[in-house]
DNA sequence: AAATAAGCTGACACCAGTGTCAAGTAATAA
DNA sequence: TTATTACTTGACACTGGTGTCAGCTTATTT
C-alpha cells in the first residue's frame, strides 16, 4: 500500500513529473471507482479518464489496489481531523462538529461516497484503521461526552448512539444525493441549504440531549 | 426490466421450476451484488453461488441488468411500505416509523446497502421512481407534518430535514456495519442494541422536535 | 404412452481488462 | 554534452466474463 509513498521520500529532489503525473492518475482513479465501485473500475478506464495510455499508469502503480490505498488514505486523512476538545461547552462543540461534517458532505462529496462504498462492501481495507486510530478517537470522544453527562450538561445518552445519529444524519447528503434533490425539488443544493440543514440538524439534536446553551 | 414478469403471468398454471429457481439466482446474485457492487457483479459469480451452470442463469435472466432489476423492485416494495398516517399523534407516529427503520436495517442489511450503494452510484435505475411514487409519498408526509406544525404538536422544522435525519441515521447501521460494530467493539448487535437504538433515537428526535407526548 | 413444452448444459466465438517487457524519448546530473 | 536516470508507450500473451446455440433430459398435457 505504501509503495508509491516510499519511492516519493527517497528518490532525491527528483520527481516533479512523477508527482504531476500521480496526481492526474488519482484525480481520474476517484472519479472511475465513484463511478462504477471498486470492482467495478479499471485501470483502462481510469487511464482514459486522465488522458494517458494504460501503460503509463502502471509504470506509476502496480495496480488497482495501488491506487485505491491511495486514495483511501487521503480520504481518512481528512475524515476524521475535525476534533472534539472537552475544554469547550457541549452546545458549542457539537455545534460546531455537526457543522463541519455538513460542510464536508458539500465539500468533499466524492469522499464521502467512496468511505460509505467501501463500508457497504465490508470495509475489508479499513480493518487496521478501525483497529486504531479510529479507536482511540472513539475512547476520547466517549470520555468527553460521559464528563458532560455526570456534570449534568446534557442527558444521559449513548455518547456512541449520538455520534451514530450525527454522522448518519450528515453524510446523508452526500451519499444519498439523488435522493434527497429529488425530495427537494432541486438539481443541487445551496450553500444556504447546507447551512440550514446544519442549523435544523443542530437544533434538534442540541434540545434533543437536553443542552441548553 | 418486466421481462420475467410478464413471462410468469403469461405461462398458465405451469412454472414451479421456474419459481424456485428465480428465487435461488436472486438470493445468489443479491449476494454477489453485495460482495461486489452492480458492475463488480457476474452471471459467473452469481451462477456460482446458486450452484448451478451459468447457461442455466441465462435462461432465465438475459443479463445482470435483468437479474438487479428484479431485486430492486423487491427492495422497493419493502423500503417505503412504512407509512406515516396523519391520524394518530406525532409521537407515536415517529416513534414507529423510527423502530420500523431501525428494525429493517436489522432485519434486512443487505437490501438496505444494495439501496444505498445505487444512490451512491447516482441511481441511475431509480429516477422513475423518484419522480413517480417517491415524490407522492414525500408529499404525503410533508403535508401530514406540516399539520402538526400548525396545530403546534411541535417546533417548526422543515419536514424533509426531519426525514433526512431518520433516514441516514437508523440506516446507517446497515450501511456503516463494520463501522459501528468496531465502535461498540462487538463483532454484531444484538437484539437488544436494535431496540436501545430505537429508543435513544426516538428520544432524540422526538425532543429535540418539541413533542411531548 | 405419445406428444409437446419447459428446463438444462457443454461448447464455441467473442470482448474487456491485466501485467510485463523491450525499445524508445525526455529530463537531469556530471 | 554526454551519461545516467526518469518517463513513455505499443505490443504480446493471458485471464475472466459474456451470450448463444444445439442437443439433451425432465415435466406436463392430451
Amino acid at each position: 500500500m505504501p509503495i508509491i509513498k516510499s519511492k516519493d521520500q527517497n528518490t532525491s529532489p527528483t520527481g516533479r513529473v512523477r508527482k504531476k503525473n500521480q496526481s492526474i492518475i488519482l484525480k481520474a482513479a476517484e472519479q472511475d471507482f465513484l463511478a462504477h465501485g471498486f470492482k467495478g473500475a479499471s485501470i483502462k478506464g481510469i487511464a482514459e479518464r486522465a488522458g494517458i495510455p494504460r501503460a503509463n499508469v502502471h509504470y506509476y502503480y502496480k495496480n488497482k489496489e495501488a491506487i485505491y490505498s491511495d486514495i483511501l488514505l487521503e480520504i481518512l486523512s481528512l475524515w476524521d481531523s475535525s476534533i472534539i476538545t472537552s475544554t469547550e461547552e457541549p452546545a458549542k462543540v457539537l455545534g460546531d462538529y455537526i457543522l463541519a461534517k455538513v460542510m464536508y458532505s458539500k465539500t468533499n462529496p466524492e469522499a464521502s461516497r467512496i468511505f460509505a462504498s467501501e463500508f457497504i462492501h465490508g470495509a475489508p481495507r479499513l480493518q487496521h484503521y478501525l483497529q486504531t486510530s479510529f479507536k482511540t478517537w472513539i475512547d476520547e470522544v466517549k470520555t468527553t461526552i460521559e464528563g458532560w453527562i455526570k456534570l449534568g450538561k446534557m442527558d444521559d445518552i449513548d455518547p456512541l448512539y449520538l455520534l451514530f445519529t450525527i454522522w448518519g444524519a450528515t453524510q446523508h447528503y452526500a451519499d444519498f444525493s439523488p435522493q434527497v434533490t429529488a425530495a427537494m425539488n432541486k438539481d443541487k443544493l445551496t450553500n444556504e441549504d447546507f447551512e440550514q440543514v446544519a442549523k435544523t440538524l443542530t437544533q434538534i439534536i442540541l434540545k434533543g440531549c437536553g443542552i441548553t446553551k
